[in-house]
RNA sequence: GGGGUCGUAGUUAAGUCGGUUAUAACGCCGGCCUGUCACGCCGGAGGCCGUGGGUUCGAGUCCCAUCGACCCCGCCA
């Protein structure tokens, strides 16, 4: 065991050293950010979780420690004893916190040599993430990853800390559960010792946090990991962290307070900013009519107009077609359209297509009329009531998509995203909470050929339109309601069903069979009989919330140890094949 | 399942129309240097050009396959 350990202990963090603390005898243990040696003296840029601090090696003031620190060489682990001084005038680094102040060392141990790190820890060089992910260890010394685990702990603090202040009790569910119907896809982990049997890996506590609330601990929360076996994006990995909550005897407006409060303190506590509350509200048909999303980024404008009514007569056949089948026509509008260059314009209807379109009309609005390939399939009198309705100046440019509704607001409400992005229209550091609320309760599958929950089979219907549940499906709306955050879902909830009779009516609704339900969650509709208080709650993508906050591309930049798009670990190399033997505990056919 | 981008020293990249010895910067190693802070100067080492096959007199470069990383569609109640 190191002698310097043993002897004393460590004073100070070395980001912490200020003017304050010149004069002080300080014991500081980090790693060797960088060294410079300049041949007599010798200055080692220390480095711990808390940033950097310059220690200077002296032969005149301790040449045993001077001799010592020759040997130092990158992410060597030092322990040193100095005194803190004031650095020399004209000497000071203003890029450092701890830039007005340096250690004079005057004792040194080397507690770890280090290899040659693959890499350069600093700011400066980006890695590819082959590379940092397979020495997730050395990755996770980098100061911007560091920072964004380090604001994960602050907003999980915060968050337990107010979900207690708000009487809301922390309580764990298992892991091993069942396998829930009506969801991704799940994990599935063989029983042992029920052959043949599995279990499922929790999409999320649902079920439990909703037992909870029958067996009267009235508010529940959890900080708890959720499993879901589906192809990865830059913000969606298959192991993710939800705040998971789950209230009773509360509305629907009780429980948006609430969250509007947790919001503010996560912010607070994480980043020191102050948020206006209470949050804008839109219900599900607004946001998909203006925005063509249920998460619509509300940063910037390009909303979207329909202009179905103006064009169903056109002589543009597209156009007229489109709306005889039922179609719509919408635009957005982007004013100034010279901004948007000749190859960016070209690039437009490849990206729409992504999304089903086939096609992006363009219009650039002049004094007198159009330049655009539609203008001379178009009345004057079309054109007038377009650019009324799309407040249009000359110079603006606006497109048009005819399809299906849904291709067309995925069409229009990606394309608007992405010219925000493309021309920088969105302010940096800005946060547009918005509430969706009156979700449809179901939707129709063309997959499956049935309608499908929305949100989830347990969510309640809005009280007026239960009688609809079995007539008209279609049309029922829920009390669901998602939290969006400059464009991303980061949470969603709902109140939930407790009467059993509405249970059975949404699984008819559902087209599931008595048998299935039966099977599937007959122990929730017997425990929905014995005394369920009305209840509702919420869960947030914690993962989520960080990459917004620390502003990450990716949402592997907010987890400490995440997957590859395919789902492995790089640096443990998981998954991996199981033994023969393995298998056979577990019995498993080998394929 | 589908579409796309990428893969060259430890790292980040360049590599022209297919041409002879594959460049650079940083890092690394050695030497010098007492105030630097991405220290500086001098010298040096370091390559399965992802892998396999093909075309060619000749392939980092062209073609095919394959592996891997990333982005998107589908999927994700």
């Amino acid at each position: 065991m190191s002698e310097f350990i043993t002897k004393e202990k460590r004073t100070h963090y070395c980001g912490d050293l200020r003017i304050s603390h010149v004069g002080e005898t300080v014991t500081l243990m980090g790693w060797t950010h960088r060294r410079r040696d300049h041949g007599g003296v010798i200055f080692v840029d220390l480095r711990d979780r808390t940033g950097i601090a310059q220690v200077v090696f002296n032969p005149e003031k301790s040449p045993m420690a001077h001799t010592e620190a020759h040997k130092i060489r990158s992410e060597y682990v030092l322990a040193v004893r100095g005194t803190v001084i004031t650095r020399l005038e004209g000497m000071e680094n203003p890029s450092l916190k701890t830039g007005q102040i340096e250690v004079m060392v005057d004792e040194l141990e080397i507690l770890n040599e280090s290899k040659t790190p693959p890499f350069m820890l600093d700011e400066e060089t980006e890695i590819s993430e082959t590379v940092r992910l397979k020495y997730r260890y050395l990755d996770l010394r980098r100061r911007h990853i560091q920072r964004n685990l380090l604001l994960r702990d602050k907003v999980a603090t915060a968050t337990r800390n107010y979900l207690h202040d708000q009487g809301f009790v922390e309580i764990e569910t298992p892991f091993l559960g069942k396998s829930t119907p009506e969801g991704a896809r799940d994990y599935l982990v063989p029983s042992r010792v029920n052959p043949g049997m599995f279990y499922a890996l929790p999409q999320s506590p649902q079920l439990f946090k909703q037992l909870l609330m029958v067996s009267g601990f009235d508010r529940y929360y959890q900080i708890v990991k959720c499993f879901r076996d589906e192809d990865l994006r830059a913000d969606r990995q298959p192991e993710f962290t939800q705040i998971d909550m789950e209230l009773s005897f509360i509305s629907e407006d009780d429980l948006i307070d609430i969250i509007e409060g947790l919001m503010a303190r996560i912010f607070k506590e994480g980043m020191g900013l102050d948020l206006t509350l209470p949050f804008p509200r839109l219900t599900y048909g607004e946001a998909i009519s203006r925005y063509g999303r249920d998460n619509p980024d509300r940063r910037f404008g390009l909303e979207l107009k329909d202009l179905t009514d103006v064009l169903s007569t056109s002589q543009l056949k597209v156009f007229a077609e489109v709306a005889s089948r039922g179609g719509m026509i919408k635009a957005i509008k982007l004013e100034d359209g010279k901004r948007l260059s000749r190859k960016d314009l070209d690039l437009l209807p490849g990206y729409v297509s992504d999304f089903g379109a086939k096609g992006l009309a363009w219009a650039r609005v002049n004094e007198d009329g159009w330049t655009s390939p539609i203008f001379k399939f178009l009345t004057a009198e079309e054109v007038a009531r377009i650019n009324e309705r799309m407040d249009a100046s000359p110079g603006d440019l606006i497109f048009f998509v005819a399809d299906t509704p849904k291709v067309v607001n995925d069409a229009l409400g990606n394309l608007r995203v992405h010219i925000a992005e493309k021309l920088g229209l969105i302010t940096p550091d800005t946060y547009a909470f918005t509430w969706i609320t009156e979700f449809p309760m179901f939707e129709y599958s063309e997959t499956e050929k049935r309608f499908m929950a929305t949100h989830h089979p347990f969510t309640s219907p809005v009280l007026e339109d239960v009688p609809l549940l079995l007539s008209e499906p279609g049309k029922v709306r829920a009390q669901a309601y998602d939290l969006v955050l400059n464009g991303s879902e980061i949470g969603g909830g709902s109140i939930r069903i407790h009467k059993s009779a509405v249970q059975s009516t949404v699984f008819k609704a559902l087209a599931l069979s008595d048998e299935d339900v039966r099977a599937k969650f007959g122990f929730f509709l017997d425990a929905l009989e014995y005394g369920t208080p009305p209840h509702g709650g919420i869960a947030f993508g914690l993962d989520r919330i960080i990459m917004i906050m620390a502003g990450a591309e990716s949402i592997r930049d907010v987890i400490a140890f995440p997957k590859t798009q395919k789902a492995t670990c790089l640096l443990t190399e998981a998954p991996s094949a199981a033994s023969l033997a393995q298998l056979m505990e577990l019995s498993l056919k080998v394929v």
